[in-house]
DNA sequence: TAGATTGTTAATCGATTAACAATC
DNA sequence: TAGATTGTTAATCGATTAACAATC
């Protein structure tokens, strides 16, 4: 099975990063062997689900047993694309973006911003956790430069479709929206769509529907 | 057709949102009306789906017109509850607690944080943004005082499980969980998960998968 | 062997899409 | 009236769940 090529339904990769850090933190307590039934009962899914999810990526457990705890971490990281390291712009330093910015987490799942850029003058030539901020004029330049092709957006809501055709324009790849609006990009863009007020939404309504 | 009942998919439910912020633009343009069909062009959605999301909630448009701007801005956001007030705590003030401690945003969603938790002595007493920061074991008292019952965990992920069953015991309703951890609550409680690290997975992935 | 587990295949469920009737 | 739009109903699609065979 070439896991490569093969296309995952988008709430199984969603699923994949529960099991790793559930993997990780059964690495901590010691456990050598994780198994998906365990896994299951721990987290609250379905034992068939989980052990579909894994059938997805190449590793194989062993019966009576489970997985290795290390090797389903490994593969699981690798899968996903968190070994490696994916170079990013983050466009808008406003209160999120300046978030992100600080957030060195994100290195550990494979991202790592190299520049930000905004329209603020007084931002230019400055720089957050080593990150330097540009003026948006020199992304063009920059981008050819780095040949960075994914994009976070972070800018205020009346600037987020203007902001993302810039980057369609300077051929990005991918874009990490973290607008409450959903951007018009053609159909080889990839989007994600990261807006916490979808879950606010949600948390709200079934507060509500609750007895 | 009682809306305050009907158990709205939650994909329709975080749609929503993206026809409010529409809704909002289109009014800043001075458009007094919106048609469902113009939006799921200028969205990239199905119409028949945004007809279908609005027939959820309780608006109704003019055949060859389309729907009020404001009308239909007024009835999402009240249909969403953005226009309440729910107050919260936070609990972990690291990078993401900070920056949402920061985040004035989400009071226009809804969510007032009126205290944040943490375990380091040194925060205890201090504030962010005038919010006060406490050391974790005052959170029973206020939690009593002030009746709040939305907790944020923006904890590390090896107290991730051991903060949410605090809440529990306190009777906390929902739990809008920023951990990659998947954690374990009885079946009354709502959780939101908000992981951007699942959603750099699937980035990834369709990246790879990208000719 | 008995029992626990992996991992596949079939059945079910629910959301999306398509078709179309109703309306202005 | 013709045409655009709402909004419902039926068909399709895809993900989840259940059942179970294979394995150690």
């Amino acid at each position: 099975m070439d896991s490569t090529q093969l296309h995952l339904p988008e709430p199984a990769l969603r699923r994949l990063p529960w099991y790793l850090s559930y993997a990780k933190l059964a690495l901590e307590r010691g456990e050598t062997t994780v198994s998906s039934t365990q896994i299951a009962k721990d987290i609250g899914v379905e034992a068939s689900m989980v052990a579909k999810d894994l059938s997805y990526i190449n590793v194989t457990g062993k019966t009576r047993v489970g997985y290795s705890t290390f090797t389903l971490i490994e593969v699981i990281e690798t899968f996903l694309g968190f070994t490696e390291t994916h170079k990013a712009f983050l466009f808008g330093v406003g209160r999120l973006g300046g978030a992100l910015l600080q957030d060195n987490g994100l290195r550990q799942f494979g991202l790592e911003i190299i520049a930000a850029f905004d329209v603020k003058f007084e931002l230019a030539g400055t720089n957050i956790n080593h990150i330097p901020i540009h003026y948006i004029d020199r992304m063009n330049e920059l981008r050819q430069q780095t040949g960075v092709d994914i994009g976070i957006l972070t800018v205020p809501i009346n600037q987020a479709q203007e902001v993302a055709d810039m980057m369609i324009q300077a051929d990005f790849k991918a874009i990490w929206n973290f607008t409450p609006i959903r951007i018009r990009v053609p159909n080889n863009i990839v989007v994600q769509n990261t807006s916490i007020y979808a879950h606010l939404a949600v948390m709200f309504n079934r507060l509500r529907m609750n007895p």
